[in-house]
DNA sequence: TTAATATGTAATGTTAGCCTTACATTATGT
DNA sequence: ACATAATGTAAGGCTAACATTACATATTAA
């Protein structure tokens, strides 16, 4: 699924470290899903959106959207 | 995780099977997300919530609200 | 350039979210 | 009352989403 995590990321100059941190996950799971290697748990869906201040759909888009 | 999907689905008149059968999932995953046993995964989610025209956030409430 | 930081990824393990099959119980309709 | 539909749940299996540890390769900063 994709998403916009990175963008979202660079925008506040947090590392993927920073972000594991603040969510209680590891860097490597906020690699996993900002490669689209995975899609991320409802639950920790949720806090990336509280994390971000945006909607799970602000951030995360299901559709294969063919570009 | 707290959701309101029993409610939904009376709404809609649908049984569990009903609902199953238009998100593609197992009329058991259906109840073991109604009941709390489980989460449903981000793509279910996102599902459940095309299928009741409303937003994830709207349908499912992360927070630990006591009571 | 060198050192520190950030990112990507691999190996291995656990658990949660799905599956199927099956059966018991509860609710509904005739 | 009886038959049917709906719900709850259990067992057993599979895979994806986490974890930890470790290493390789950027990227950034001094």
């Amino acid at each position: 699924m994709k998403n916009r995590l990175r963008v979202l990321r660079a925008e506040n100059r947090w590392s993927q470290a920073d972000l594991a941190e603040k969510l209680g996950v590891s860097r490597q799971a906020v690699n996993a899903i900002e490669t689209g290697k995975h899609d991320p748990s409802l639950t920790l869906a949720f806090a990336l959106a509280e994390t971000f201040g945006q909607s799970i759909e602000e951030i995360f888009c299901p559709k294969e959207q063919n570009n």
